[in-house]
DNA sequence: AATGAATGAGTGTTCATTCAT
DNA sequence: GATGAATGAACACTCATTCAT
């Protein structure tokens, strides 16, 4: 296994140091304590503290979105599809909790700033590529009528929104507990009514 | 009608500072500048900037639990109830989109701070209330059987996540158009099956 | 007896929060918190911060002069004006703790203000009325040969000292023990050797 | 000769604003001024104002005491030790009147920031020192019996009462004048009476 | 690639003072 | 005489960023 780069231990650094203080309120300071790397080091790898967050937000994404892909990749059915769209995410939130909290807070920043394109960019493909794993089924009639982001909210919504209290230590139980329950309830929610 | 007093006066300029700039590239002068308060007033009535972002919160929740409260009182059926929750989250934040993209980035740093406790303390009371008009349904088996925060992000999650994205810009289409859809399948999802 | 007026309740207060948080420390709402007086009384009364601080220490200094002045109507000898001048500012500095304190620290600050003329002009007549009560002696050849100054050092500046320390919690001992060792060695030192 | 290095540049501006405006008038922006430094490497070498305070006091007095233990060394008898603390002390002043100036105004402000326990230690070993250096004679017998604060007070009391007057710009007078005539009167008023 | 001293615009906050009531 | 809301200049301090080594 190959030592984690410099880069990447910054990477690291910063994401424990966000978890910590927010990211508003961490400065490349205690970036350059947590990582070992001097302040000449953060910015000769990454210019400005703007383009840490980024990448570590597209980082965390692509993270996702390659486990998100290995699942659809077996996933024989629209019931598959759906349930695994709910479990993937749970599964990678229970998994990675302080990217998720970071990624789940930081959007509108990256999005705002100078990575917003590459960002807007990379999202687009993951939703394509979602919708093109369900395409046929919805031609099929499977799914009840409903917008692009209806679905995906009436999907998604409740896990992450569970996700945000939990990450927040507001709630005592465990995130994983519901998974079942919430894949079962998104499916319902969307297929077409028997 | 009664002039707005000179706190009204700084929590408005504060909140429309916070929806062009966001929360933490608002400075003190920002709002001073907009408000046509002196930095004086502002701190005479305030304290610190911290405490500006807090009344705003919890004047925004309050305004929130104050509509759901009324609706309420008129819901007669363990359907209409979860419908409400729905629909009175939505024409809220269609209403005051402002105060919600507020609050809805603004709940981590307020409790955080020093009206973390007052805040925990109103959203308990604000939840209690919500389980106790639902406590005679519950009773009758009219819901599925899940814990109080699977039931709460189920219920509101989706629309939530709808209006993230469609207060982020993200959404092009209206928010208020998928209000009845969310509302019956929030329904759907959170009654006992037939 | 009579109540003490607003003017001395501020100055009290005044000195109160000069002893615990220092003089530049010290705000005036402080002391209006302290008084119970109003900031408007404050300023009626005052007129600004320098001249509450002018005014307690020239009442500070008029209350010392006139413990001595009354001394000086009973010393029958040059020893014994020259032992009060040591025992009555011991005795004071016990009485008095707080003023003294104060007084030792803000003389510069004082001096430099809108009051300062009024400072040295009340000094110089202190001095004066000193030296006068000495004046016969000195033509008598009492005392050793040096300026005033120094005269003026050798006498009070060990019990000066002494104070300082002990006005700052810097000895463990009472001031008062040192008392009739501090007078029979300033004699001593001024007195013309035998 | 070695370039006075950035630290020390800042630390001559410093007194020398302190001299001219009182510590407490003097700002960060004063003292950029005058040393050439950024506000920023002001705060890279020092932190805080007080830490400026403190390390100059720290200085001020270590270079005092330093002249004190190269006379120490030479000194003979108990006489000699005596007015070799007078005579060291006015040299001193004289030498430096700013530093003076300043420590003789900053002791409690130094004591009671972040730096008054190192301040304190400081203070016991110099007393520790002169102390060490005395106790030989004080066991023959040759001081007058008296406690060991009283004894630093006699000693040194009528040269501090002098030098603050003297630094004060209230003696019109040289302080250096007075240098033999005080440190005869301190060994008079410390040895035992023949 | 790495270092860290240096930079300075910008921030939240303080507090003596004013003045209309 | 008394009140206290309002004022705003001034301050200590922060922190992302640069650059010579």
């Amino acid at each position: 296994m190959a030592r984690p780069s410099r880069k990447d231990e910054i990477l690291q650094a910063a994401l424990a140091c966000f978890t910590e203080q927010g990211v508003d309120a961490t400065t490349i300071e205690m970036i350059r304590d947590r990582s070992g790397a001097s302040i000449g080091s953060l910015y000769h790898h990454f210019g400005n503290k703007e383009r840490i967050i980024g990448a570590l937000y597209l980082a965390g994404t692509a993270q996702y979105a390659e486990r998100l892909e290995h699942g659809f990749a077996k996933a024989g059915s629209a019931e598959a599809c759906v349930k695994l769209l709910v479990t993937s995410y749970i599964d990678w939130v229970v998994a990675n909790p302080d990217w998720a909290r970071f990624i789940l807070h930081s959007r509108g920043r990256v999005e705002a700033g100078e990575m917003g394109e590459a960002l807007r960019e990379a999202n687009r493909l993951h939703f394509a590529r979602i919708l093109a794993a369900l395409a046929e089924y919805r031609q099929q009639g499977v799914f009840r009528a409903m917008a692009d982001n209806c679905f995906a909210a009436v999907v998604i919504g409740p896990s992450q929104d569970l996700a945000r209290n939990w990450l927040a230590g507001r709630s005592q139980s465990e995130l994983g507990a519901c998974r079942e329950l919430l894949a079962q309830i998104a499916w319902e929610s969307v297929r077409a009514n028997p």
